[in-house]
Formats: C-alpha cells, sequence, structure tokens
DNA sequence: TACAATGCATTGGTTTCTTATGTATCTTTG
DNA sequence: CAAAGATACATAAGAAACCAATGCATTGTA
C-alpha cells in the first residue's frame, strides 16, 4: 500500500529536514531511497516533489550544501544550517503535536442527541 | 497555537467525513465550530476550504444532502451515503496508518557512520 | 550492448487551500 | 433601538505544493 499523495503534503519539509538531522548530511536521491526503505515503500517521494523542496529549504537559509564528485557523477550534500538545526526541532514538535490532536479527532465518539 | 496551514493539507475530507459518520447529519457551520472547539482552537477550517470540500465530496457521491429552514435561514445538511460510509472506514484506516509511519520516521535515530 | 540503477534537474498541470468578498438573518448589548 | 457580532450560505482569484513526465549523463549488470 502506497500512501496517497495528499497525505504527504505538507509533511515532506519536516521528513527532510529530519532526516538531515540525523544524519549530517545527504544527497537528493539517497533521501528518497532512504524514505521508501524506512516506509518499506509506503512513502514514496518523487524527485518533482523533492527537489524543489530542497531548494526552498536553501533559499529558506536551512540547509546549506555541498557539491562532490563520485566519478564523474555529480553528488549535490544537503546539510542543516545553525538555523535549520532549530527549525527542526520545531517542526518536529508542531507535527507531533498535531498527529496527537488528529488522532483525538479521529476517535471521536458520537454526540449524545 | 494554531497549526500551520500545511498540516491539515490532505486531512480535511477525512476530518470532515469521520465527523458525519459519528453524527448523522451536519451542516457547514457546525463542522467549523465543532472542529475549532474538539481541538481547543489549534484546527480553524475556513469556510473557503470547506464549502468547496463538501461540494466536492457530494460530487463524488461520498455524502448526500438536505435542506432545512430555521426561521428563514437556510440549512444545508450533510449526511454520508452508503458509499461514504464505506469510504470514511478506509480513509481513516489509511491516516492512523500514515501517522504510525509518520511517527517512526520522526523518531529514528542517527545510522551508524 | 542493452537495460536498470544512480543522480541531477525542470516544466506543465492539477489539486487544494487562503484571502477576500458577497449576501442575508438572528441575537445580544449599550 | 442601533450597532455589532454571530450564524449561515457561497464564490473568485491567487498561491502553494505536489505529480507526472521528461531530459541529460554516468555507472553497473546481464
Amino acid at each position: 500500500m502506497i500512501y496517497s499523495s495528499e497525505l504527504i503534503k505538507g509533511t515532506l519539509k519536516t521528513i527532510v529536514l529530519k532526516l538531515l538531522s540525523d544524519n549530517k548530511k545527504m544527497y537528493g536521491y539517497e533521501i528518497t531511497q532512504t524514505v521508501k526503505e524506512m516506509t518499506l515503500d509506503k512513502i514514496q517521494i518523487t524527485e518533482g516533489a523533492l527537489y524543489p523542496t530542497l531548494h526552498a529549504l536553501e533559499e529558506e537559509g536551512l540547509v546549506t550544501t555541498e557539491t562532490e564528485y563520485i566519478g564523474k557523477r555529480m553528488r549535490k550534500y544537503y546539510s542543516l544550517s545553525p538555523t535549520g538545526k532549530t527549525r527542526v526541532k520545531e517542526k518536529v514538535k508542531e507535527l507531533a503535536s498535531f498527529m496527537d490532536t488528529m488522532t483525538f479527532l479521529l476517535d471521536i465518539k458520537p454526540k449524545i442527541a
């Protein structure tokens, strides 16, 4: 089962920031594969979604980049900036809190009519 | 604290369907107020988001409507159709499963480098 | 040598939400 | 009783975020 794409909306930035905070530096393709593996294929980040997100995070100053070459093939590594390190904690907290709220909402019992 | 709007994305339909499955029939304004109260103001569904969603659910055949008048003021009640009753269970399950996966992703420990 | 995998990226389109606006009625308060 | 706020519907223009498709190039594998 693959989650319908609408669910991913709004969580992608947080996922990326969290991965970067746990792994120091990662490149785009690595991020897609890591998420795919960790979620047993349930979350598949497409490149068309990932790269714009990474570029946006860079513009916001939350990540920095460095380019390496493996043979002739380019690799662009992304790392958290100091601002990014602060932000990731906030984002993860907010998402965790949101999920608590949603869990509550989904478990509600009928009103007494 | 109000959750950043991007988090709501993708969950609105599920929230609405779930509320309808617990309350038999509800009208738009009631839905916004119920969500606001239940989440202690943390989730505020705007009318500009809700009404298009309700209309879409109706077009998809997941909800049916009936109009009532309280004095001269209109109320449009929404109820789950049989299809809707089936769908809401799937949607809630999927969202619950997605949140499990996200919880796991957010708790991951650093890789051994 | 062809195909799959790795790795970057962009473009066009759709969905979904936000902000703003519009109309109208009912209730509360100074 | 007038004004303000709450109730109740709805749409329209625009932005944000994602998807599908595509493109280019290199490396590994059958």
